[in-house]
DNA sequence: ACGCGTGCTGCACACGTGTGCAATTTCTTC
DNA sequence: GAAGAAATTGCACACGTGTGCAGCACGCGT
């Protein structure tokens, strides 16, 4: 009974075990090597009795590349983010990399964190909305780690960028608003607005221009200094305590709307969507609470997530590419708080 | 100008730069190691110039242990979960760890990734509420890596736990609801209930028991097949459509709480506080809605994050310890559900 | 029988770092 | 000024793995 006393077991331990050279364990381990099948099935029984397992580390640093893949996110409050974060976690797996996380939210120590993250040797990094300006990802184009955008600006050379049509999204809520009668329209969002909110309004407003020409309805604009559910909140006293209140609204996030739609109804006794339509953007599961029943544009947060992934891989086999665009369909959730 | 084809900076180049050996830039980044102020100040700016960072596999791999930490958690739904995960993420960071993201949601894949934890020879794991048996806990703890628990029943040996005051919290609900005039209490749970929300009926149940006996009030209990909100609106059909229905319940999440409320006003007319108190549990961002305006115990995230953050770093200096246990303190947070 | 190709194996080096040990320098004290 | 103590430095090894290269055995065709 041999007792080493280090906690855990080397390839050194299983070639002894099985009586091979240690490169027929390595060589066993690696997809692709020449090893004799007998070999290999004494080398995989010697590894399963003494629960071997690589030394990733090892092989790591070995090869200058590890299969740890950095994830920035900006705090953990936006629920779309959050399930973003779950199903890029999740989509990681299945090509066997492994998230590193990394929280954001503080700018200051932000660099910081990054600079981390490249001495991990990552193979790559995801950047989700709202993540820090851009700029620092030039550090990791720098040194040839691939780097990956959802739902953000296509600003630099070289990185891979996956968003939701936001352009579609912003005309569809423009369109079904038209259509089932509103006429006054607004536009809400937070003034500290992500990429993909700009965006979103942009093409809201771009699409009623010509009715608005037309005269056939009015279109308009909110930016709240709140975010979030307040930013609806201070949106609904602004918009709806002057007399000629909008019809139909159009919030950058389902969490805006659900903000909007609360002051509406109590503060302002105002029937949804009998007097006033709004439509959200997202689809986070609080949109479809009995409470709001928020009709709204949907973003496809498992989509986003499997074709950014995606994309950091064929770049991790081939780094020098232009840098490409992706655009993932959303599509219109009908409920309650439209006619 | 030299070019290297690699695309990174190591000790050697540094070393060169600043003409002295290897050891002493190896010296000058690890804290407490002789080096002379002049020689430091030769290398740190060699580094600056260059770009060094110390390659923190290859550190690893000699030390035979890296300075990630398994997180573990179970899908990305639960808002309270998600709170905790950020709180953890800030605390690891501020003890200069880094988190490796691990989803337990899929009961198969989940030994597998494990044991992709072991392999990084990660510095200790944080199991959150939910996670899987405690069982795939001892392979950890027979390679010596540090375990720590969030929120979990104490059944394993050498691991710390770190718990919200169930039994206060439970209690705290109890003496509320009674004080405040309610007299047919129930406590609604998911079946599927973690550990915590077992132990907050338990508590909640027990102080009532003398009063039961008094005849002062009665007490009951569902468990709602579904979970989350869903579980919420299956406990209103079930208490709600009844003759007796009760008028204060304790819900053992915010979550369920919000269901429950929702379907109480919606489908049975019910007047919620006038006619029917409720409290829940955690205070997720929701529940401090507008349209809820819920009662609530609110669990410190921020603590529980700390606390064992705090207890994986002590274990690490020496792993040989008795598991020990900390309770978190919960606090009442009284809002609209509540007279 | 001989030559050749093929499949497998082991040796030895590389990856980038931390650190014990001995050598060297600098400081302190009498 | 000298001896001893203290501080600093460089050498060399270790960590665990992947892989190029050469060697070896074996089978096949002539």
């Amino acid at each position: 009974m041999e007792q080493k006393d280090k906690s855990w077991v080397t390839s050194v331990d299983v070639a002894k075990r099985a009586g091979v050279s240690r490169s027929a364990v390595s060589r066993t381990f690696t997809p692709g090597a020449s090893v004799a099948p007998e070999t290999r099935a004494r080398v995989m029984e010697a590894a399963q009795s003494l629960g071997y397992q690589v030394n990733i580390l090892a092989r790591s640093m070995n090869q200058g590349q590890s299969n740890l893949v950095g994830v920035v996110i900006t705090g953990f409050t936006d629920p779309f983010r959050v399930a973003l974060l779950g199903e890029v976690t999740r989509s990681l797996s299945e090509h066997a990399l492994v998230p590193l996380l990394m929280n954001a939210e503080d700018p200051e120590r932000l660099s910081e964190l990054l600079r981390i993250l490249l001495s991990y040797k990552i193979s790559g990094v995801i950047m989700t909305s709202g993540s820090p300006p851009s700029a620092v990802a030039t550090e990791y184009l720098q040194r040839q780690v691939p780097v990956a955008m959802i739902n953000r600006a296509r600003d630099l050379k070289g990185v891979d960028v996956v968003n939701s049509d936001n352009l579609h999204g912003g005309e569809l809520a423009a369109s079904t608003l038209l259509d089932s009668g509103a006429r006054r329209l607004a536009f809400v969002n937070t003034r500290a607005s992500s990429f993909s909110g700009i965006a979103r309004g942009k093409a809201f407003l771009d699409h009623l221009a010509p009715a608005v020409a037309k005269k056939r309805c009015t279109a308009g604009e909110y930016l709240a200094d709140a975010i979030g559910y307040q930013a609806g909140q201070e949106a609904a006293d602004a918009l709806l305590a002057s007399s000629k209140l909008p019809d139909g609204v159009f919030c950058a996030t389902d969490l805006i709307a659900c903000g909007f739609i609360d002051a509406a109804r109590s503060k302002y006794g105002i029937d949804v969507p009998a007097q006033l339509q709004v439509i959200g953007f997202d689809d986070i599961p609080m949109a479809a609470l009995d409470a709001y029943q928020l009709t709204t544009i949907r973003q496809d947060a498992g989509e986003l997530a499997r074709r950014a992934v995606k994309s950091l891989v064929e770049r991790m086999e081939k780094f020098a590419m232009p840098g490409r665009l992706k655009e993932v369909p959303v599509t219109l959730v009908r409920r309650g708080t439209t006619r």
